[in-house]
DNA sequence: CAGCATTTTCTACGTTCCGTAGAACTCTAA
DNA sequence: TTAGAGTTCTACGGAACGTAGAAAATGCTG
């Protein structure tokens, strides 16, 4: 499965906060913004630390650049919500019987999401 | 989240068959036949292998263990269902939003299993 | 166009997780 | 009480990840 390392985890998170695509270095800046709010006493990341985990990142798929404008520019290739739902997709796969797995699934949605999901579903 | 390795993978695969719990000899057994299946050439994994990934997996809280029988005997804390369930739920919990999450995810979802995710909501 | 500042790539190291298993220790049955 | 089966301890190599310096590439500016 594509898991993600916690830095890995902070940079597609702010990512998919951005439509716009986004520098390293403000990543950098917005990753240190968001630690400082959990103050804990710790000082930026290196640039170059970030650009590691992009290409890493770019690696996985789950991250593209734009070459063309100097200082590159990284967007994420799907939406968080898109890779959360193809992640839960894997996760289904991964056993045999898919059917049990949901009716358990079901059993362990909250009420309101249960709603949502009738109402996605249609009627039948 | 709790991502498992090949061989913890396919201990859990093993114990999740076996509504009985099982000693680590038997595993090992079970575990050689099934990789000679796949006429894979390799010699059976050493006992204290087996071992060594079960108390990993009791650690995970995975697996626990009789330790009064003397060839201590292991089962899977929870079903493969269960264990499943809980997984896309807790990947459905790492997006913010839930909801959004949930209809990429009806979107990708098979017709047979929307029609089984219907019955299972019931009507509304 | 040459030098400098910025940016990107390469290389690397420490840590953790996992597959793997020998060495050492602990039981229990005879 | 001791041999053999079983369990725990210790360890090592490889991969993934956080981290970042060194080195190379690029582009602006005089």
């Amino acid at each position: 499965m594509a898991t993600l390392g916690d830095l890995e985890r902070a940079v597609m998170d702010l990512l998919w906060e951005h439509q716009e695509a986004i520098t390293a270095n403000m990543l950098r800046d917005l990753l240190s913004q968001r630690t400082s709010e959990d103050n804990v006493e710790s000082r930026p990341l290196a640039v170059t630390t970030v650009l590691t985990v992009l290409s890493r990142l770019e690696k996985k798929g789950l991250v593209e650049r734009e070459r063309a404008s100097r200082p590159h520019r990284y967007r994420a290739v799907t939406s968080r919500e898109e890779h959360t739902a193809e992640l839960m997709l894997e996760v289904l796969g991964s056993a045999p019987d898919r059917e049990a797995v949901l009716a358990r699934f079901i059993g362990t949605v909250s009420a309101g999401e249960a709603q949502t999901l009738r109402n996605l579903l249609g009627r039948s």
